[in-house]
DNA sequence: GCCGTTTTCGGCCCGACTGTTTTCAGTCG
């Protein structure tokens, strides 16, 4: 059985879900939970690394121990000690802990007064007014728990970053007009242009905490009101979007944003830092052994105060960026959307698109491009009337015809072919070789196997003609799982092939995933970002596609549509 | 269970809010 990172992930959490339930050490549940989170993030299969021979306890937070139990697993399948922890506990008692307000403390409880030992027990359990039996449990808590089961635990939901940003975004303008608040800006996964939000962290730097609290819970999006406190609050939006607002003094704002806008891991880098020189930081500042605060006002002088480079908050994940900081220009200088010149990867009403190839050009002209390629399906594409050959030499003509009457943008024939099932590809040697550009990629049969699908993806690169590969890994977040491939292998063949790797704007793909552009960097490719827009305002969504890349700390020269027309000829592999 | 210019033990981030309780435990981020 091939073992997935996912897999061990799982069974990580729920390692982790069931010690804690048990009573375990928070520090032992922790370390799968660490453990879990590294694995989760590495973006190269562990299987594999054992294969080749790597010693897993080099990775963060993996030790002999747990290194030991990611090769039995992969080597057998089973996990002894979780199997066992499985039979000596009550495994659905993990349901309970998706409802806010219950922990592992209160499912336990739940479950020796009530006998509860799952979701449907603790719903009938609220019916029938029991819970207020258990001492420590009141209306209240009773009430709560009731409403968040009726809410459908939707606290633990995650949305697409783009689904939040309009709420966003008028929190924060909302927050900014209130008369005595001097700053306000929204953390978290948000400002670090994660993939997905669980909610939105809000940070607001005001001389009157408690009268900004009070004016926040008027804001007319708010549908329940959580908790209301001097300095903090927590509402549910209309939308279900769950809100956290933190208020601090100015003098407090910088280290306020860093320990909101997290990540977690990277925060606690820093106070690490802190305690190493006897010092503290939390949320008000940097502090020395006597409370004297030595920075806090800004993010900057918090960072300088440890002797560190201002670190983008896309970076803070403490994947190795804080030791970065702390060498002189060791940070990489991120990409921005104003280093893009062009987009690669677009539809027009040829196929599936909703904008002409004139509308398109016309947008991409205002967004300020020098080039757009028009790379429409080919015919394997039935259902998004993929085009034949017959058709792309017609629309390629058509595009060159524009070209000669659009000013200042300069527009490519391409085609976004598929990748069959063998590897192949879905359109001729020689119509592909005709084009400007060649994008591949797989919209079929997601499902095969590791093999099959690394061999699919290996022949199509062995293709001349290839020149781009377009959303390799296929997963559309929160939606549909990545396909079944030895990423670095089909990264590695591609660099050394000069097949271009494509990071995928759309903010449902965002694919490579950043993970995979951490390896694919490490590995030395070249990018696209690419928007693969199916109306003229998908072009637009190109920042989603750098988010991605800054998370994946690339910098402007590994991505070849930063450059001139010129250098993007040159960097696609000629056939 | 991890980790180490305090390295094989003894730490492990820490503060806010709530509810139900008379001083704090549980949960959350």
């Amino acid at each position: 059985m091939a073992v997935h990172n996912r897999d061990i992930v799982e069974m990580f959490e729920e390692m982790a879900d069931l010690l804690e339930l048990e009573g375990e050490s928070v520090f032992r549940v922790q370390a799968y939970r660490q453990a879990a989170t590294t694995i989760g993030e590495l973006g190269r299969n562990v299987s594999k690394m054992l294969e080749d021979g790597e010693d897993l306890s080099e990775l963060r937070g993996v030790g002999e121990d747990l290194a030991g139990k990611i090769q039995e697993i992969v080597e057998t399948g089973n996990f002894d000690d979780l199997e066992r922890l499985r039979e000596r506990t009550v495994p659905s008692l993990r349901e309970l802990l998706t409802i806010p307000q219950i922990g592992p403390k209160r499912a336990k409880v739940l479950h020796s007064e009530l006998g509860i030992a799952s979701l449907e027990d603790l719903e009938n359990a609220v019916e029938d007014g029991r819970l207020r039996e258990i001492k420590g449990f009141g209306k209240r808590t009773e009430q709560k728990i009731s409403a968040a089961i009726e809410t459908g635990r939707r606290k633990k939901q995650r949305r697409l970053l783009s689904e939040v940003e309009e709420a966003a975004q008028g929190l924060e303008d909302y927050l900014r007009s209130l008369r005595s608040v001097e700053d306000a800006c929204v953390t978290g996964s948000y400002r670090r242009r994660a993939e997905t939000v669980g909610d939105l962290d809000s940070v607001v730097s005001s001389h009157s905490p408690a009268k900004v609290v009070d004016q926040f819970v008027d804001y007319e999006a708010i549908d329940n009101v959580i908790s209301k406190g001097k300095a903090s609050s927590s509402v549910i939006l209309r939308s279900g979007l769950q809100v956290d607002l933190r208020v601090v003094k100015p003098e407090s704002w910088g280290s306020a944003l860093i320990y909101f806008t997290g990540a977690k891991d990277h925060q606690i880098a820093l106070r690490d830092m802190a305690i190493d020189k006897d010092q503290k930081l939390n949320e008000y500042g940097l502090f020395d052994k006597n409370d004297k605060q030595l920075a806090g006002k800004t993010e900057e002088r918090i960072y300088n105060a440890f002797k560190l480079a201002y670190v983008e908050p896309e970076m803070r994940e403490n994947r190795g960026e804080v030791e970065l900081a702390a060498k002189k220009n060791g940070l990489p200088s991120l990409i921005t959307i104003d280093d893009i010149r062009g987009d690669l990867h677009c539809h027009s009403t040829w196929s599936d698109g909703r904008g002409s190839i004139e509308e398109m050009a016309n947008r991409a002209k205002e967004l300020g491009y020098d080039y757009l390629a028009i790379t429409d399906h080919s015919k394997r594409m039935r259902m998004v009337n993929g085009l034949s050959s017959d058709d792309l030499q017609k629309q390629a003509e058509e595009i060159r015809k524009l070209n000669d009457s659009i000013n200042g943008l300069t527009l490519l024939a391409g085609c976004e072919v598929d990748i069959l099932e063998d590897g192949t590809l879905d359109l001729s040697d020689d119509v592909l070789s005709d084009l400007d550009i060649v994008i591949c990629s797989i919209h079929s049969k997601m499902d095969l196997s590791n093999k099959k699908q690394t061999n699919r993806l290996l022949k199509a690169i062995e293709n001349p003609n290839c020149q781009v590969l377009g959303h390799l890994q296929g997963r559309k977040i929160l939606e549909r799982e990545a396909i079944d491939i030895d990423l670095e292998r089909v990264l590695t063949e591609a660099r050394d092939a000069g097949v271009i790797i494509e990071i995928n704007a759309d903010p449902v793909r965002r694919d490579l995933d950043e993970n995979g552009v951490h390896l694919a960097r490490e590995l030395g490719v070249n990018f696209a970002v690419n928007t693969d827009a199916h109306s003229v305002a998908g072009l637009d969504q190109m920042k989603y596609g750098i988010w991605t890349a800054r998370r994946g700390w690339l910098e402007k020269k590994s991505v070849v549509n930063t450059g001139t027309l010129n250098s993007v000829k040159k960097a696609l592999r000629s056939a």
